[in-house]
DNA sequence: ATACTGATGGCCT
DNA sequence: GGCCATCAGTATA
């Protein structure tokens, strides 16, 4: 078995705009049973705290947030709009709240389970939303507060074959009133399995 | 192509 | 009671 060079967490504490385009091209692994879900990240957004109104954290701690003043490196699975999960892996340097959302992946491996756990529609729409790609994972509730950083049901490792060039854009956030300014979606330009809606002031930044 | 809408439920003020 | 870090469907062009 190949060594699984799982991301540490040191990875995370840093500014979590610094950090979430750093997660583009890396692998999301799902472990349920003997079955290895994987997709590798094409688009994520940062939520930070006091300064951010998008944020859950905007406000100071409650019960929902309680996840993104804990270690850096864990999930932070919240449910939203009654239907749909949304996984974040917290990042922000120590003492702070601050999360990942991951938007969109592209389907790597377990293609046949995600299609059974996302049934009726075609392989691009397979992850191609934060609410998706949960479903697509079997990702809920019950993964909040996991720790991203061990090998166990769900972590993210570094891809284990080789990166093919691609360009990473940043616009503004989507689907948020509040904190409307603030470029802080990014996302791997021209990939297929990146989400339709569009942020604003879309540029290249690497 | 864009625009809107209903579903659905937990969280926060 | 209002508000969502959404999705799938429908309508209109």
């Amino acid at each position: 078995m190949i060594p699984s060079r799982i991301i540490p967490a040191e990875f995370y504490a840093r500014d979590t705009v610094k950090v979430a385009p750093g997660l583009l091209g890396k692998w999301l692994v799902r472990v349920i049973g003997n079955k290895k879900l994987i997709g590798r990240i094409v688009e994520v957004e940062a939520y930070r705290g006091r300064d951010d109104p998008a944020s859950h954290a905007f406000r100071g701690p409650t019960p929902r947030n309680a996840p993104m003043y804990r270690e850096r490196g864990r999930a932070y699975v919240y449910f939203t709009y009654g239907n749909h999960y949304c996984l974040n892996i917290i990042a922000q340097k120590p003492g702070k709240p601050g999360a990942v959302l991951l938007r969109a992946i592209e389907p790597v491996k377990g293609l046949k389970s995600m299609r059974r756990f996302r049934p009726n529609v075609s392989d691009t729409e397979l992850t191609n939303g934060p609410g998706k790609l949960t479903k697509a994972l079997a990702i809920d509730k019950s993964l909040n507060e996991q720790d991203m950083t061990v090998e166990g049901p769900l972590f993210v490792t570094e891809p284990q074959t080789p990166e093919t060039t691609c360009e990473v854009w940043r616009s503004t956030r989507i689907g948020v009133r509040e904190g409307a300014d603030k470029r802080w979606r990014f996302y791997v330009k021209g990939n297929p399995y990146v989400s339709k809606g569009r942020g604003l002031m879309e540029t290249k930044l690497r």
